[in-house]
DNA sequence: CGCAGTTTTGACGAAGTTCAAGCACAGTGG
DNA sequence: CCACTGTGCTTGAACTTCGTCAAAACTGCG
């Protein structure tokens, strides 16, 4: 069931209670209301970040203002961690969300429990890098789709937590390109739109086949 | 000085002494020729490769045989780590390559030493994701020799090890499109051919602009 | 109910791909 | 030593896909 109303806080149905990054004494969780920025480029790192519900966009920008969105983060996963002090990305709220924010003692060798995260990251980044050097329009919304799919435990409804403009800027593509693709995907009865943020995928082999 | 036939085997003049991943006695360095397959996608990982000499290209295949290079790795570069246990990518020597193998004992931490160049690997691929998602044809390889020519210290002279089909597949364009826009950088005096896989870069700074 | 922002749709143009031909260079053998 | 051959690179012309610009339609919210 997708929560409705009864809470000024969207909690969609995909929420699973995350396991802690780290043990002892809960860390509280800070809030983000829609399009706030939680750490910039440029910025100091040195906290880690999980999301408790909600979803964050990590992008980079170059000069004239493209914008690429390298990783949306949904509720359960960890981000912020980075090569050296400094974050070479942006993140964002992409609606109202709540994240738990580890500040790492300095000192502190958090390796072990970082790796495996960096290393789901970069198989992540090196496929997405496949979609964006090689796929075409349908392929990569289709791809996309399945992704959203897989990550919210393949259901046919899949709930998009954020804008065509930010799916666009995910895919390399433009908010028209999308747009479009989503209506050629209507007419042929690979999806139906339940609403704008929310999709159901009624030919799924279709679709996958289409992702590869 | 490019090293030219005294031995079989070629040794650009980048090429540094790496430091080695692991302690205790010198790992023997495996060679491959040109086009070896080192691992392939779908095998049992679990060993580290460490670039002695030559150059190495990790990619991807769509079942149409589109190939998207996500990574060059060059002397002194250490890869093939994996978030389980099975590789996701190819692995294929560039040109006539030496690699140290590792195989990391069963059970052995290497979280430590891995986590570095994990977080390396995934910066460079989001970097890349602006590229392949964002950028035009002359920004790509811009941006591509500004990076070969950092990773060679920064000198005026580059050597491009590989084809400009691996070039292509890198960059997510044709090999068609990435020559007329070496054609077109010759034109503007901003690069200059020494031989085909060695160019000279007469204006840095154009370069460095056009790349962002 | 009406407004603002987002999404969809349409017409057109530009960038890059495809297909095809020609060129350059290294290696081979006469 | 030079022609021959193969491979990789460059160039050209036609075509396709996606981006741009503009306008209309829809959604959600006050």
């Amino acid at each position: 069931m997708y929560a409705q109303a009864s809470a000024k806080i969207e909690l969609p149905s995909y929420v699973q209670s995350p396991a802690p990054v780290s043990e002892g004494p809960t860390t509280p969780v800070t809030f983000f209301s829609s399009g706030a920025e939680i750490y910039a480029q440029g910025e100091k790192a040195g906290a880690l970040y999980q999301v408790e519900f909600g979803a964050v966009r990590i992008y980079r920008l170059l000069a004239d203002g493209r914008r690429q969105i390298s990783a949306f983060h949904m509720a359960g996963e960890t981000f912020g961690f980075e090569a050296d002090a400094t974050h070479h990305f942006f993140a964002e709220a992409i609606n109202a969300t709540g994240v738990r924010v580890f500040r790492t003692p300095s000192g502190t060798d958090m390796s072990r429990q970082l790796l495996p995260l960096a290393l789901k990251g970069l198989t992540r980044a090196q496929e997405h890098l496949l979609v964006l050097g090689r796929q075409n329009a349908i392929e990569r919304v289709a791809a996309f789709l399945v992704e959203m799919s897989e990550r919210q435990g393949g259901l046919r409804q899949v709930e998009l937590p954020m804008s065509r403009n930010d799916i666009g800027d995910y895919l390399g593509l433009t908010i028209e390109t999308v747009s479009r693709v989503f209506t050629r995907l209507k007419e042929k009865g690979v999806i139906r739109l339940l609403n704008l943020r929310s999709i159901e995928i009624l030919k799924r082999d279709t679709l996958l086949a289409m992702g590869e």
